[in-house]
DNA sequence: TCTTAGCACTCTCCCGTCGAGAGTGCTAAG
DNA sequence: CTTAGCACTCTCGACGGGAGAGTGCTAAGA
């Protein structure tokens, strides 16, 4: 839609009043009114003057009204215009900076954690809804594998991803094993198929079984079957959602149900995946207000994302969703600090820090 | 409150008319009018001598109205003698014990999967607010303990608990243990720490360190370091909300006030569980509603509570939250099964299944 | 003595009205 | 091109009346 809207008919002065408006939308949640632009712009113009080119800008599609003699309150459009060419970004605070990377120090810290902390700073410093999408674990290099016997025939099965995610997974093997010999098939297995995906593992090792079945001993039988079971993660990416709840407060979910479709939007993980995973292109902020999507138009919703990654490689999203209304001039570079923060400390878990003496 | 209520004053009539408010007033979620009562209980009475017993059983503090010239709506000490006294439980019904024990199969699922899956089933079959509290891992009982290298000075330590609950802890240590020794280390502690809680274990370790810092070689100074680093999980329960958003939907969060104090009161975790742990003495289903307790009461809300655990042993609760108005004849046999499903299958984790050949 | 019909009373809820207030659009003059 | 002025529109809250639901009380009936 934004596309469609010349914006070269906009003077400066045109420019200026639509910034004000959106500022003062921004900050009040009601319909902006001629009178209160007048005033605060500095402009030095009647409100009647405002009201022709408050008129202008709701024909270009800049600008709406609820209704005929309320204000005029942003359209998506105006929101993207503001953030691409109006907009001067406020630095984050050295303060939050701080804060920040202390709660993000990768020492003794996982992959999961430092993801949790994450989604909870951007909740907790914006406001808003903070989400971080993890990445799925077919993708997955693998760093290491252990097995620990447990009880009996049962093993647990740790998988280290080189990026610091770990997942547990518990399997019941065909006989009991003996604790050095498993500890012996974690060696040979973490040494042979280290640096690889999980997906190439798993299909070198479907490769091996049908091969060599016949002259496969007891041995290798027992190696194999653990890493089919074990490294057999293909659970796609998860969405960590923080600070919902925050957003009850604000005014444009005063009814209840906005509420509820709030809610239902973030139950469904693969449709919030979906609309994350629009921002995985790229390598900045990106912002998704309204029409561009169906979550974020639905509730008059935008999203603030940026992909984060280690090195070249892109691992997930991170982002903040929350009403359409919300202080760009703060969130975008709130959300790129955290982006790079969080990728940073990913790429210092097991490459930096202690491995470089 | 409800032991100033004197029920002996109760006849029958009284306590059949009673029960009908109540279970018209669950369904309805509406004040009950005694001309309802009269037409819907067999008793065959006109709706002027309902009235009267009605008048009765609220200045008895069983029923109150929210206005002269309203219907009545029972109070807490009526939805209590209800409970223990007037209602028949309603059993699960079979293809609900199928379904909840399909998903909460012991085998390759651990503890914490399993509290996972019951607190969502307890959400999902309930359709109201499903939590459950784990137990804190300071009086944990080692099963396992297992240290893998995954980079330089980083060591993954996972801990295994005799219960299945597993825990991950990234811990840096002092200078590079190759992964060899690492293996004898965590077999060393399992052997011989396993059967012991987490806070003997550390008071052991202290000792430990205190008296023989001199004479300890370099082997035995790292163990001694890794288990101190590694076993130290002071962490207290956890609780696992599920199904907040199924509530929206009711009556009586129409009004975003109360949503929020919901949400807020969800959010206090602390909070949860003091309230959940009142039903940790004794072994069935504990009821509270409304005055009991500030959380409730605040909300109108009742938990249905149970504690779970092997053997002995009780390691937490596990219950359903909702307005008091909720059908307690299924609700409270499902608490009861879910409550014993879980400890069963927690139970066969590690020593059933497998273990008993 | 218990039950019930009848009736007056009360309270909520819905709906229409009304006036104030806010904001606009238009017009005509500067 | 700007702006003062004015009529117009729309929302919002207050007010009020009428319908409806439900009660409490009373007096008559079983």
């Amino acid at each position: 839609m934004s596309e469609g809207i010349d914006t070269g008919r906009l003077t400066p002065r045109d420019r200026e009043i639509l910034k004000e408006v959106i500022l003062t939308h921004i900050l009040s949640a009601e319909p902006v009114s001629s009178r209160s632009v007048s005033k605060h712009s500095h402009l030095g113009l009647s409100a009647a003057t405002i009201r022709n080119v408050m008129a202008d800008l709701e024909e270009w599609g800049f600008l709406v009204q609820p209704h005929t003699s309320a204000g005029r309150v942003p359209t998506a459009a105006a929101y993207h215009l503001f953030i691409e060419s109006m907009m001067e970004m406020r630095k984050v605070p050295a303060k939050e900076k701080r804060y920040i990377e202390e709660n993000l120090k990768s020492s003794s810290a996982d992959a999961d954690q430092l993801v949790g902390a994450t989604s909870h700073l951007l909740s907790e410093l914006s406001q808003q809804v903070g989400i971080v999408v993890t990445p799925g674990w077919g993708e997955t290099v693998l760093k290491a594998v252990d097995f620990v016997p447990v009880s009996g025939r049962r093993v647990l099965c740790v998988v280290v991803s080189s990026t610091g995610f770990i997942d547990n997974k518990l399997i019941e093997t065909e006989e009991e094993i003996p604790r050095a010999e498993l500890q012996r098939i974690s060696n040979y297995l973490t040494e042979n198929f280290g640096g690889q995906t999980l997906r190439q593992i798993r299909d070198q090792i479907l490769r091996l079984m049908a091969e060599e079945r016949a002259q496969m001993d007891r041995a290798l039988a027992r190696t194999i079957d653990l890493a089919r079971n074990g490294l057999d993660l293909d659970s796609g990416p998860e969405v960590v959602v923080d600070g919902a709840q925050t957003l009850l407060a604000r005014p444009e979910l005063s009814d209840i149900q906005r509420v509820r479709r709030m809610f239902e939007a973030f139950a469904d993980k693969a449709r919030l995946v979906r609309m994350l995973s629009q921002c995985l292109l790229g390598s900045g902020v990106r912002v998704l207000i309204g029409e561009d999507n169906d979550l974020t138009s639905e509730l008059d919703f935008s999203l603030v994302a940026m992909p984060y990654g280690v090195g070249q490689q892109t691992l997930g999203t991170l982002g903040i969703f929350g009403p359409s209304r919300m202080d760009y001039q703060k969130v975008i570079p709130l959300v790129h600090f955290l982006g790079e923060t969080l990728s940073r400390a990913l790429a210092e878990t097991f490459s930096g820090g202690s491995d470089r003496k």
